[in-house]
DNA sequence: TGTAAATTACGCACTATTCTGTAACCAGGT
DNA sequence: ACCTGGTTACAGAATAGTGCGTAATTTACA
């Protein structure tokens, strides 16, 4: 029998991909191999402790392929695996439905939310 | 000129999305309208205040529309806009992803994050 | 030649912020 | 009084940021 991770695949998926910096990450590793340092330089408003834990999540999910060349200053690699390279498009599905979302809210009348109310007969 | 809300679609997308509750909830009104009690038998984990906030988020996104029937016992429709009806297929996708993903790493070898160690001449 | 400083990718401890749950309460309609 | 949907109040849990330390080696400089 296969262990029982979980039953829901969205759920799953979603367990590794919400939080601001999963998505963003496989966004600038999509260019190809960066390091850490990069990373940081790419976003300059994550902390390193936060950069290190998504990044080791990533990597445990098997998303990102971590190199460490072992040596002077310490080097360490990032690239997506065949998984994340697969999941790039489907980011970029969910940055396409926004900017078509967009022109809908822009369209709407109501500030923030309509909230439609039905009298009851 | 056009309101700077932000700069990233993906991101903009993910803060909405984001979290354990938005995905399944759209899951669970692709099949049509949903009352508030409704979805919280769909998933009894959920805490109604916990319920409240997120469908209330999503509806200030434009994903769900939110209908209060005037009357007796006081009735609340909950059901998917055209940008979030758009969307359905791409969270699908994602589970999809997860399901191809989960044999490339049933087919690994380490029990969690393999991390090449390459040697520095 | 000796020694201090810099570099890179973190780990650890502590703090600040945010999220979540529990429970109670409220409002409108019968 | 009772139902459904929702809010507020407070506590506790989870998450994020800050700053310091470390490894091994090269460089800076007297």
């Amino acid at each position: 029998m296969k262990d029982v991770v979980s039953r829901c695949p969205i759920e799953e998926t979603m367990r590794v991909l919400s939080g601001r910096w999963p998505t963003l990450l496989l966004y600038y590793l999509k260019d190809g191999t960066k390091r850490f340092s990069d990373l940081r330089r790419d976003n300059p408003t994550v902390s390193h402790r936060i950069l290190a834990l998504e990044l080791r999540k990533l990597e445990e999910a098997g998303i990102v392929r971590r190199t460490a060349h072992a040596g002077y200053p310490l080097r360490v690699d990032y690239d997506l695996t065949a998984p994340g390279l697969k999941l790039v498009p489907l980011i970029d599905a969910l940055g396409d439905w926004w900017e078509d979302t967009e022109d809908d809210l822009t369209g709407r009348v109501s500030s923030t939310a309509e909230t439609k109310l039905v009298k009851a007969a």
